[in-house]
DNA sequence: GCTACTCGGATAAGTCGTGTCCGAGTCAAG
DNA sequence: CTTGACTCGGACACGACTTATCCGAGTAGC
């Protein structure tokens, strides 16, 4: 029961872009946060086929948000770079074994499965109500406005 | 974002062990379910350890459960097998690279972190809300009473 | 006292996440 | 128009964890 660690630095990532209105290369987003460039490279892209972000290449490429940062769940992100499939999967074990239950039954999942969906969508429902917006306005009210400043001007300029 | 498939196992298990009243053997529980009787094994360790089954050794020994099963919950059980720790581990990287924020300000976890914390408190909330004794009732409602009279029945004997 | 059966922890194989690399494509400048 | 350099994208090793298995310690019954 673990999350890929990569989805950390994707969140990140899309915060530090809300903030940029010129595309930033990976390696920039990188040396930001100190961490591995050819791997933050690989959430980008899992981003990127998500639709979330949209990459610009040549000479001042880069990746932007594709759409407002209030239309981007923490979800959005999650199942980027995660997997759409739930944590829980039932294994149909009802239907094996001495005492298994005959298919025409099993219809509905068997409750264990259910129980398990259930907590499953109340965990994607807590995730789908928070937009990378929220995320944004949150870390201002924590450090103040001059945060987000900050790192756009370390993002804009072609500095070391 | 992978929970252990043995969690499947145990769950299944404490289910059947509402409906046994004498100790039931590793060896018993793996053959009803049709699954690897060694690996089965170490997930009712998993279960003694926390303490919700206990384990009597001997010639007819087995396992129990150890309190009713209306006081054991599917958290509980997910806790044993797949360990307490959540599915989200903040790194912390808002205090690393060029604009790191100062370990004075970060008194508060980031908002990432708490719309993680948030959303794992939503799963937890719902799994906790499920005990063992709800799900054997659900068994019962899909299958009917005689489902759980038939295992009871074929645990009791020595047959092989 | 002995036998047989049980759990418990220590031990290998497989799988997935982690980390890295180089090539194709593209934009800007000269 | 040519050149150049910079960007992303997918393909390639490494490592950690889950999975699966085994044998020894302990215990109840005969």
């Amino acid at each position: 029961m673990k999350m890929s660690g990569g989805v950390e630095w994707a969140l990140h990532c899309a915060v530090v872009l809300t903030a940029a209105e010129r595309p930033v290369p990976a390696a920039r987003l990188a040396e930001l946060h100190d961490v591995s460039g050819s791997y933050l490279a690989k959430q980008l892209q899992a981003l990127s086929r998500a639709g979330l972000i949209h990459s610009v290449q040549g000479h001042a490429g880069g990746y932007a948000l594709t759409r407002p940062a209030s239309e981007i769940t923490v979800l959005d992100v999650v199942i980027a770079v995660d997997g759409p499939a739930p944590a829980f999967v039932c294994t149909e074990i009802r239907q094996r074994g001495p005492m298994a239950a005959p298919p025409e039954i099993c219809v509905r999942p068997c409750a264990i499965s259910r129980a398990m969906s259930a907590a499953d969508q109340a965990w994607r429902s807590a995730l789908g109500a928070v937009t990378v917006a929220d995320l944004a306005r949150d870390v201002v009210g924590d450090y103040g406005p001059p945060v987000l400043d900050g790192i756009r001007g370390w993002l804009a300029p072609a500095e070391e």
